[in-house]
DNA sequence: GTTGAAATTAGTACGAA
DNA sequence: TTCGTACTAATTTCAAC
């Protein structure tokens, strides 16, 4: 999907404040109303927008504990492993990643003692899981990613990078010049 | 705050889609608009609803790769390390935690050349950190944690599920089935 | 805690620029 | 594509119960 500034810029409007209403966002964006829904339903069925949803503070429903559990698979079972995760309550982040460890989850439980038992043992009794590493979060922060940091289509058309096939190839000194956002400095 | 079942099962229905009227939320909770619009308010004054936030789909947006960055502080340098962190336009999640590193970062960008510029160029500038170690995220997945692990205030006198002291576990296929919800019509 | 309106706002449709 | 407008439906507010 081609997105243009103002898709950006209401995509940033939104990630801030996922309440706000098209109107509003209209007014903000300096376009008409109709435009601006015509925008919203473009994102949102493009998948851009992939759902809007309220941040729960987890302490004050009793969730006090996170942690991360580090995961290494006995020889790959991936389609075992995924299978189960489904049934964890704890659950809020799931990824698989490159280096030592072959996944890792981020949990929530009310307390240390949830999060021991359900790594030593409900996890352990998986036969996907070879070993775990488990860590406890200590203090955390969510921020937003800039939007920015590629080339919106606008901006795409007189760009100077090559292309091969599928992928584009550009110079990554200049392209990082380009990509670099002024407001990096403050 | 003192949350009963009809506010948790309210923030379910938020998290679930943030965009829910109030006027929808009180249908499908059986109450009032008046009394959904109290406890509405409650939630977001008590701090319970930290925000809502629209999911952006950041290949979208061109921005193709996330990492994790494992971060060594050098004598524990947080002040300054915290400080530059809000610089970081790439940054999207941040924990201290215990265990082997001191913190880590998720970041995205739209390449993974410029995910190497971060770490090895930008990153590797700060006095304040020791060691870096990046691993790429080539798969993840959100899931929502469920809220109803800890007790809530007028659940815990006549609610099923076991508990051991302040924890109580619920069978999850169960919790399973009542926390996925038939897809809402407004 | 609920209900019933008024006032306001959100969402849709469509012709014109 | 975007805008402007007219129209309908829905939401929010508020007062009375």
């Amino acid at each position: 999907m081609q997105l243009d500034d103002t898709h950006v810029r209401m995509l940033e409007l939104l990630r801030e404040d996922g309440r706000t209403s098209v109107a509003s966002l209209a007014e903000q964006l300096g376009i008409s109303r109709s435009n601006a829904y015509t925008r919203y339903e473009a994102l949102v069925r493009g998948g851009v927008i992939k759902g809007v949803h309220a941040e729960v503070d987890p302490a004050s429903v009793g969730i006090g504990v996170a942690a991360m559990v580090f995961i290494t698979l006995r020889q790959s079972q991936w389609a075992d492993f995924r299978a189960r995760l489904t049934s964890v309550a704890e659950l809020e982040y799931y990824a698989v990643m490159t280096g030592e460890h072959d996944a890792m989850l981020i949990v929530r439980a009310p307390d240390v003692a949830a999060i021991h038992e359900l790594v030593a043992t409900r996890l352990a009794q998986w036969p996907s899981i070879k070993a775990t590493t488990t860590v406890f979060i200590m203090d955390e922060e969510r921020a937003h990613v800039s939007l920015r940091m590629a080339r919106t289509a606008s901006s795409s058309v007189e760009d100077s990078g090559e292309r091969f096939g599928m992928t584009r190839f550009v110079r990554t000194s200049d392209d990082r010049a380009q990509r670099v956002p002024e407001r990096r400095r403050r």
